[in-house]
DNA sequence: CCAGTTGATTAAAGACTTTGCGTTATTGTC
DNA sequence: GACAATAACGCAAAGTCTTTAATCAACTGG
């Protein structure tokens, strides 16, 4: 923070952090938003309209009396980013605009969890053609891309450490393995990091800033977000719940969907519909499995002390026949150190799009403060080019 | 950050901030830091000047050849702060400059730890007085003060929150209640948390941005740091450790001293002078100590990740008695689910000191962002107060 | 005593923001 | 259909801050 240049971009910034937030707004609101005046606020929309960042729209058809005001609007569509939730078994996909909406997706099976890391890396790639195409977005105008993977990451951010159920993607570079399909820069992440940022974002954290997600249905971890920061770890390894085995009564990492099936013999969802019908032996077992996640929970919630405490993946989707014995476990498994506020624990209305949904929201944090970086302002000579206007990419 | 006065406030605090880190600057070295050009340092700096926070120096005698430089250091005089580490049997009372250097220091111990809330804040009051009076400050040059408090603390870190262990002492305000021997505002913090802070300023996490404190005297209780920041939860209840229960083999939060005593009948310095000496009941106890606590370590080591974990309170002066086993016992916890870089383990050089030192941090980080508010800048008609300027408070 | 060197000082130019006032475009009424 | 009322725009002037560049000052060493 130097000259003052710099003052103009903060304001700038600022700004098109309002417009982003969406909706339309006009001079006096952007000036009662952001504190500045009115010449100031008019030219820096000038400036992000050249941009091509920003449009002016018609002023409000039933307005009341007095000069129509300028109405300005943050062009969604001036770039994109790129989600992907990489499973063990399965890819999901999504292509965001600049305001969040997923404007197409796309997912695939793998038919053996356990194929090769290049043979994954096609199907990845195929999985993102198709959802580029069905958004009707070129991969141009992606300007960053988040993963999820079921795995510790590197220290930096961008590639996975620990590839023991994704085998050989510890050597892999997803920026080099997918260009030109994505020239975007790669940010690498947890699956329940993401999927705890996905809750915040649009899930049962909404607005908090403090939030713990346990991702339960195949295997359980943690994605941890203190004061609206992600905890990652020195290496990349905070939210692992490798010490289960010293909890009496937990003992290994396996989630409630693995659990249920081991117990019930039939898959979780019919295991769900089962107890829902009062089958005894259904029942019990969510009742048992509810006993060790209740515990969890309760780990979680006495040493970080957040405020929401959200249940995670496709078993989210439970509903109550889940979170009532689930909510009882943790209530009993607090009650003997009761704490002063227990954190409230919810289901994930996302479920199993919590981490593809965090993803495009990791990826979206990472562009915006990039933004005016990334459409250089045009300089003199930009009128003469202004008849071949046309030559920007359609939408 | 809208007018151009920001610009000039913002370079000022980077200047500021250089200057406080310590050491003599000349103009050079304070353009090459900042960035910034000449005039703005020099002009800078002569804002700081006029408002008492920076003097300026005469040249360093051995100089080489040209014009000598113009050389600056920060006052650290220009205020100071109080740190406080209010035990449930001694308190501690530490004065501070700017630069963290404590001027003064005092310290008293309860007769009895039960006792009443007006009574102790009694002997906080006359503790406090006689560190100022060591250090040689008057209460109006303190314009920050931190308390660590062995409980949870309300989420705007202004009170306690639960008095378990310091009785009625919820119900007070430290602001009002020390008022007018103490006039700045108050920050309570638990003291694990400032713990860690204090083990990153000064201890064995310098410099580390992920640290993790195990408080392990009396009770068990952790401080944890994530990026540099604290973690005080949702309702300032992170770090506790209330689901021990749920631990095999661990049971309750006692901490070493306690468990020791319990085991060997004499003080855990005794103990540890008998472990040293090859007493196998010491030595035994010690052993199982180190169990119980080995597992606590490991499971903050595989959920937090942090780069470092340091064992604090008054055992970490045992020394490699204690650290010995304690390391073999973390290890062996960890190894069953081994982390791909396990955190270091590190005893305290603080000790009981940590808690102290790390309320004098959290006080300076609360002051200096506002010295510039602090000592506004005189304005026109200064000149003629000059004459008496000599009634500013003497050092 | 003078050349050489290093850095402070001063003046000019550029960038940005705000304040204040005139101007413009619309609505509603006579 | 003309005219006040209104709300917001747009321009000009002033002020603050920073940088660049040129000049000046102070000290060392021969």
């Amino acid at each position: 923070m130097t000259t003052t240049t710099a003052l103009r971009r903060s304001n700038t910034q600022a700004v098109l952090d309002v417009l982003l937030a969406g909706g339309r707004h006009d001079g006096v609101a952007l000036m009662a938003t952001t504190g500045l005046s009115r010449p100031t606020v008019h030219g820096v929309c000038d400036d992000l309209i050249a941009r091509r960042l920003v449009v002016e729209l018609s002023p409000a058809g039933g307005a009341g009396p007095g000069r129509p005001p300028r109405v300005y609007a943050a062009r969604a569509d001036a770039a994109h980013v790129v989600g992907v939730d990489m499973g063990e078994a399965t890819v999901r996909v999504a292509v965001a605009d600049l305001r969040g909406e997923v404007v197409g997706e796309a997912s695939a099976v793998f038919p053996d969890p356990r194929v090769a890391a290049h043979r994954r890396i096609v199907l990845v790639r195929d999985t993102l053609a198709r959802a580029l195409a069905a958004a009707g977005v070129a991969a141009s105008n992606v300007h960053a891309a988040a993963f999820g993977v079921p795995a510790p990451v590197t220290a930096d951010g961008h590639a996975v450490a620990v590839d023991a159920y994704l085998p050989g993607l510890a050597a892999v570079d997803l920026h080099t393995a997918l260009h030109p399909l994505l020239v975007a820069p790669v940010i690498v992440e947890n699956d329940a990091a993401l999927a705890v940022l996905g809750e915040r974002w649009r899930g049962a954290a909404t607005g908090r800033d403090d939030a713990v997600l346990l991702l339960a249905g195949e295997r359980l971890g943690a994605g941890i977000c203190v004061g609206g920061r992600l905890v990652r770890g020195s290496s990349g390894g905070a939210g692992e719940l490798g010490f289960l085995h010293l909890v009496s009564g937990v003992g290994d990492p396996d989630g409630i969907g693995r659990l249920l099936r081991r117990a019930t013999g039939v898959a979780a969802t019919e295991a769900f519909a089962a107890a829902r019908r009062g089958d005894p032996t259904a029942v019990a077992a969510l009742e048992a499995v509810s006993r060790r996640v209740g515990r969890v929970l309760a780990i979680l919630a006495t040493l970080l002390d957040p405020q929401v405490l959200v249940v995670g993946g496709a078993v989210a989707e439970a509903g109550p026949v889940l979170m009532q014995p689930l909510r009882r476990a943790y209530t009993a498994a607090l009650q003997e150190r009761p704490l002063r506020a227990t954190p409230l624990l919810a289901a994930s209305p996302l479920a199993e799009r919590g981490t593809l949904l965090g993803a495009v929201r990791v990826a979206l944090d990472d562009l915006v403060p990039r933004l005016l970086d990334l459409h250089r302002l045009p300089h003199a000579g930009d009128a003469t080019i202004s008849l071949s206007g046309r030559a920007e990419v359609g939408t």
